[in-house]
DNA sequence: TCTGGGGTCCTAGGACCC
DNA sequence: TCTGGGGTCCTAGGACCC
């Protein structure tokens, strides 16, 4: 069997963790920028604030129904999310954690265990711990887990937020309930076509022909059928390094001028260079792309991105940062507003496994200095040191104005309790 | 005025090889 | 009139996830 585990409305109630007198209160929390709603409470999702609402459209309903609303704060969510972690990773030596608030457990051998109890166990638990709820969803597939989970999730009281799949009547009737537009799997533009043939939920999905699936939904669609079907096709995961590493931002105001432009970039470069050290990681690619505001129909639209060959692997934010502003200027065009920019690296090897060209190769006294930067940054704090192409003055911000404090990764920010 | 960020996998088609 | 067969690798684009 696999169990899912999911937070419930992760973000929102990490910020509540610390604000027990927001508990029953409408919570919503917003993208960077504060730029649109990215995690609500049930109380926010009960008020119709869609998911993905833009920020500045809802501010009189935020006014009007006491809705409170925080900028987004991920250290936070990390560092919160690496608590309930480590909590579940005792319930099963196979886990995989599969997002920032989401993991599945394999429970192989628990063949004497009642799970229903079992997972129960483990709700009270986290949610003793950290404050954060939880459901669980379990079932003999992964995508059945999913499935369990919803129900779990949506009713609460009656599953006392742990459902179990496990006979063939209870997996039938899950996907009789569940729509197929919400199966793990099936996003936008399959749901529309499943639905185009008079498929409605994830039952009927199932009793499709398998080669008119592999046709239109390709293999990923033909997997997750039999997955579907109780026949375990999807596995845990292994986790691996990853395959791209991205820093991409929108601005807070327009940018017109190159100079404007390189400073982010080299930022975003410097960034992507840190994630790449982090997992000792050289990169051979690196991807720059800048583009106007797609809203903005009262301005010229331009948009485009660069793939550049380093000529060698590196993991150096110096030669990063140089080859990314080299990239900047092929594709930087006078007489726009620049909204957004942003840095890709890709074409991964092990820093050591890089092999030596005759011609060129990365400077290797960067790699010391790397090292005493990494240190300094995380002792003092990020961008303690930075490259002169950055900002040093600290223009650039984000529009970050209702910011709940650091209350797990500062230590200034954590909460005092009065006695 | 204001509209997020970071990932993965698969496929078709083109370029190239012998 | 008639113009092979069998591969690999790379890339862009499209789908999906949180």
């Amino acid at each position: 069997m696999f169990a899912l585990i999911d937070c419930n409305n992760f973000y929102a109630s990490c910020q509540r963790v610390f604000r027990p007198d927001l508990e029953h209160k409408p919570i919503v929390v917003l993208s960077n920028n504060d730029g649109c709603v990215i995690a609500r409470s049930n109380e926010a999702k009960a008020l119709g604030i869609p998911m993905g609402a833009v920020a500045y459209q809802y501010e009189k309903l935020f006014e009007e129904k006491g809705v409170h609303v925080f900028s987004a704060n991920f250290p936070l969510y990390g560092d919160m999310s690496q608590r309930v972690m480590s909590i579940l990773s005792a319930y099963s030596p196979e886990i995989e954690i599969y997002s920032i608030d989401e993991a599945f457990l394999k429970l192989s051998g628990f063949e004497l265990y009642n799970l229903q109890t079992y997972g129960e166990e483990m709700q009270k638990r986290v949610t003793k711990c950290t404050g954060i709820p939880i459901s669980v969803g379990i079932a003999p597939t992964k995508s059945l887990s999913k499935v369990a989970n919803k129900i779990a999730k949506k009713f609460p009281d009656k599953t006392k937020s742990v459902y179990i799949i496990d006979s063939e009547e209870k997996r039938i009737k899950a996907l009789k309930w569940l729509k197929v537009e919400d199966v793990w799997g099936i996003g936008r533009q399959h749901s529309k076509r499943l639905q185009n043939i008079g498929i409605r939920t994830a039952y009927d999905f199932t009793q499709l022909d398998d080669k008119w699936v592999k046709k239109n939904l390709a293999i990923v669609g033909l997997r997750l059928k039999q997955d579907l079907q109780g026949i375990p096709t999807l596995n845990l995961e292994e986790i691996q390094a990853k395959k791209s590493i991205a820093t991409t931002r929108s601005f807070d105001q327009n940018y017109t001028e190159l100079k404007q432009l390189e400073e982010r970039v080299s930022t975003f470069a410097v960034s992507c260079a840190e994630k790449l050290r982090n997992q000792n990681s050289c990169c051979n690619s690196l991807i720059v792309f800048i583009h106007t505001n797609p809203h903005r129909n009262d301005l010229p639209q331009y948009s485009r991105n660069i793939v550049l060959k380093l000529p060698f692997p590196t993991n150096s934010s110096i030669e990063i940062s140089r080859f990314a502003i080299e990239a900047l200027s092929k594709i930087f065009k006078e007489g726009y507003h620049y909204k957004k920019a942003g840095v890709i690296v890709q074409d991964f090897i092990d820093e050591d496994k890089v092999q030596f060209n005759i011609f060129e190769n990365s400077d290797e006294r960067h790699k010391q200095l790397m090292k005493s930067i990494d240190k300094i940054n995380t002792a003092f704090g990020q961008q303690k040191i930075r490259l002169a192409s950055q900002d040093l003055k600290r223009v650039w911000k984000m529009k970050q104005e209702r910011l709940s404090p650091f209350y797990t990764t500062k230590l200034s920010d954590i909460i005092t309790i009065k006695v």
